[in-house]
DNA sequence: AGGCGTTTCCGCCAAC
DNA sequence: CAGTTGGCGGAAACGC
């Protein structure tokens, strides 16, 4: 039943703009369900119980969270409960990402959480006053419409407003200062430093004064959220960018090393190698 | 929370 | 000549 609920959902997301607005009442009852796509979870009204394959969890109203990829979940012991979710696939969006990424909350929301909860973690989540509640009600019902009217450049419009809701929760996580979200508030500010400086010579000491975080912490804290340590995680950030200037760029490989922080290039290639497993100049050859 | 042994990074030269 | 790989050693990052 609940696989068949699954396919039934995934059919609803257009291969071309993968996005859907749905929305669930209290009296519909929700079995755990799981699907491929990301679900981004607005609780508009009441309370009940988030449960899911690692843990379960109470929700009301204000609260926001987002669950990623194959994580069964469901609710119960719902009190007249408004949730509006929306369905998305960020690769086949893509929306482009300009400095998003800069903002702590947005790793927080989209990465660091989704990634814990799968863990059993839920004590961290952004809970939104009246006044951003009914804005971030707004442009959903703007997203919504678009996506069932499909007039001419609804992908356009519908992605912009898409855009601004994620936009604007990253904003609020951002400024928030709940303990409960501490932890990964602090690893999410030590993520959008390094999307800013991954250019630059960054050492760990950098990082744990960014962070507000020990060594021992910080290292810790990191694998817990993303399975990497600080510097992995900055050198394949720095191999990422360096492929996309590979693909779309004529720029030589030295160059593209030194632009995404290795001053060396032979130790850029090296690296390159390591991660992406064929050398830069054979990986821009094999671009097709 | 800090110490310590081990691993990895990183900049250099050399050689295809 | 640009790019890639290998080796080396001090520095740092890492995990216990």
């Amino acid at each position: 039943m609940a696989s068949a609920r699954a396919t039934e959902v995934e059919h609803l997301l257009p291969d071309d703009l993968p996005i859907r607005v749905m929305r669930w009442h209290a009296q519909d009852s929700l079995e755990l369900h799981r699907h491929p796509f990301f679900e981004l979870v607005t609780v508009n009204a009441g309370r009940g119980i988030h449960v899911t394959n690692a843990g379960e969890f109470p929700i009301v109203a204000g609260d926001v969270f987002v669950i990623s990829g194959p994580v069964s979940h469901g609710y119960k012991m719902t009190d007249r409960l408004v949730i509006t979710n929306i369905l998305f696939l960020p690769k086949r969006l893509r929306m482009p990402m300009q400095d998003i990424r800069e903002l702590p909350g947005y790793h927080v929301l989209f990465t660091l959480e989704p990634h814990y909860r799968a863990k059993g973690h839920f004590e961290s989540r952004l809970h939104l006053e009246p006044r951003e509640r009914s804005l971030v009600a707004s442009w959903v019902e703007a997203l919504d419409q678009e996506l069932v009217a499909q007039k001419p450049a609804y992908r356009f419009l519908a992605t912009a407003h898409f855009m601004q809701i994620v936009g604007f929760l990253s904003r609020c996580y951002s400024s928030r200062r709940v303990p409960a979200a501490a932890p990964l508030l602090r690893i999410g500010q030590a993520l959008s430093y390094l999307e800013q400086h991954f250019a630059e010579p960054i050492r760990l000491e950098e990082l744990e004064r960014i962070a507000h975080m020990s060594r021992t912490a910080l290292l810790r804290a990191f694998r817990q959220a993303l399975d990497v340590s600080p510097i992995d995680y900055l050198i394949r950030l720095r191999i990422s960018r360096a492929s996309e200037l590979l693909r779309n760029s004529e720029l030589s490989v030295s160059e593209i090393g030194y632009r995404v922080g290795f001053s060396d290039s032979n130790y850029f290639a090296r690296q390159f190698r390591s991660v992406m497993g064929t050398s830069p100049r054979a990986y821009r050859g094999a671009k097709a």
